[in-house]
DNA sequence: TTGCTATTTAGAAAATTTTCTAAATACATA
DNA sequence: TATGTATTTAGAAAATTTTCTAAATAGCAA
């Protein structure tokens, strides 16, 4: 994956925003759209952005297509942020 | 100081560079130039960035400007990605 | 003061990102 | 098959970011 992709995807405002509604769970390419006085097409843009530093997968049903969080990614980027913190890196609990 | 700034100060690879140098302990603007093949324009421009963005705090000393690790913006991100990861979010060890 | 080193500021050029419109694809159902 | 809905792709325009050169500022030291 890469953290230049990931910390690109997570530098916009929409794309946090997304992530964000995906907390409630999946959530259709035209649900997210309606949040957002934008095209369908710039939805699109940003959820494939999203796609591609894997914050997020699809899952293609009926007509739709459905889109998650990944959580992998924000293990990832947590790790990475504790070597300033200093945290423990190895969060065993849970 | 605000989210916006901080992921788009944290998604520049110079930058994430920059940060993880400061690791180390505090260095000066021409000894953080160095290790980068750009103007030193160029650095002042990303350290402006990152001292926005309150990644980063400086010292002036002499003729030196020196730049440090300001860490509780990184835990502000920390708590920012834990909404999604779901551990908890008071670290209270150490 | 004068000159030297360290760094920033200003403004323009280059590169990248975000957005839009229009067209294309894909699936569902009448 | 033909039509409608959901979404993406293509290509261009608009906006923002990154970089550079040249000039400015600031402190030190002779």
């Amino acid at each position: 994956m890469g953290f230049p992709e990931t910390f690109k995807a997570l530098s916009d405002p929409v794309r946090r925003e997304i992530l964000t509604m995906l907390k409630e769970g999946r959530k259709s390419a035209g649900e997210i759209g309606q949040k957002f006085d934008m095209t369908g097409a710039t939805i699109s843009y940003h959820l494939n952005i999203l796609k591609k530093a894997e914050l997020v997968f699809e899952e293609k049903e009926k007509n739709f297509i459905y889109y998650n969080l990944n959580l992998t990614v924000f293990e990832e980027i947590m790790m990475w942020i504790t070597q300033f913190t200093g945290k423990k890196e190895d969060n065993s609990e849970e």
